[in-house]
DNA sequence: GGATCCTTCTTCTTCTTC
């Protein structure tokens, strides 16, 4: 029988089994009807016609409808519902839980305490086996509905592109990502960058959409500490190049600047953002290359049109919250590797 | 000189109607 969607839509909806046979019965010449006609099956419907009915269908006086009268309808019609058992999660503990802190640092730096800026170069000791590093561990544990979404985004961006030009559009995000970066590290050390660092011919003032983004957050950025260094967990064997560590508005924070296409206002935007800035906080605190201890962190994520970037501040009890699911990730990175 | 490393980014439903 051929109904009209609107029709079966609204009486299944509405739950009354005996209208929405009638109803059926009344409009199931209808597609037939409208085909003939270049307009809208819905105004081919004799609306005088059909009012007491529909009226009588819809209305709430005719129809008192309950939660449990809904569901005894759709169970005449659609069969009884299957209800999935409720899963609960085991809760899942750490096989080696390892604290955020560090005891044997004394304290957590304070803004007037003398220090000169670290800026430690990645090492490789081909003699030792090599560490993982914070960003390999975060993509070898991505959930399946991250990788779904992430392949899906490419499929789409290539079907948009080509191969070729989704090579190019990636090279260009991450090229522009490094330019960034070594922007800031200039404009916070005022150091001039090496000239291959911020010289683009074919995109000139690249990144100045990106550093007006950011000119509000580098007004509360004071004390650099650290830039662009690497930190090692001691115990936990991983390591990582944090972007800065410098003062935030009164608290001493590990920064990660990102650059983004599409607005991220909100920390959940980031993804597994606040997960690396936990990590690096971690090989911090452990590592003994750093005198001081660090519990906040900051993302920063600037828009190259120049809109202002968003600044998603984590505090201490946010880290410690992101540094346990930080230490999941890590086992079940070192569990795959086994 | 070449290879490798870390990082740089990318994700969250989808449609109609007013």
């Amino acid at each position: 029988m051929r109904v009209c969607a609107l029709c079966s839509l609204s009486v299944a909806r509405a739950g009354l089994g005996s209208g929405l046979f009638s109803l059926r019965r009344s409009f199931s010449s209808l597609p037939a009807l409208c085909a003939r006609k270049k307009s809208s099956e819905y105004s081919c419907v004799d609306s005088e016609h059909y009012s007491s009915l529909v009226r009588a269908v819809v209305s709430t006086r005719t129809s008192a409808q309950t939660p449990e009268s809904i569901e005894s309808e759709d169970a005449r019609l659609f069969g009884a519902v299957v209800r999935s058992k409720p899963r609960q999660a085991p809760k899942k503990t750490l096989k080696n839980p390892c604290p955020l802190l560090n005891e044997a640092k004394s304290s957590i730096w304070s803004e007037h305490e003398e220090g000169a800026m670290t800026r430690i170069a990645l090492q490789r000791n081909s003699d030792q086996p090599a560490l993982p590093s914070v960003t390999k561990v975060l993509q070898k544990t991505m959930s399946a509905s991250q990788l779904f979404y992430l392949e899906r985004w490419k499929r789409r961006k290539i079907a948009e592109l080509g191969e070729e030009g989704f090579k190019e559009y990636s090279m260009n995000l991450f090229k522009q990502g490094k330019l960034f970066h070594a922007a800031i590290e200039a404009a916070l050390t005022q150091e001039t960058p090496p000239k291959e660092d911020v010289e683009c011919p074919e995109c000139p003032d690249e990144v100045a959409g990106y550093l007006q983004s950011i000119s509000h957050v580098l007004e509360d950025v004071t004390g650099v500490r650290a830039i662009e260094s690497v930190v090692e967990h001691q115990s936990l064997k991983y390591l990582g190049i944090m972007d800065c560590v410098a003062m935030y508005r009164g608290s001493l924070c590990v920064i990660d600047w990102k650059t983004s296409e599409k607005p991220k206002p909100f920390l959940h935007n980031t993804y597994d953002n606040p997960l690396q800035v936990a990590a690096y906080i971690g090989a911090l605190n452990s590592d003994n290359n750093y005198s001081y201890q660090v519990e906040n962190g900051l993302i920063v994520v600037a828009y190259k049109d120049g809109s202002p970037a968003h600044s998603h501040r984590l505090s201490a009890e946010q880290v410690t919250q992101y540094w346990e699911k930080w230490l999941f990730r890590l086992e079940e990175y070192k569990e795959k590797d086994v």
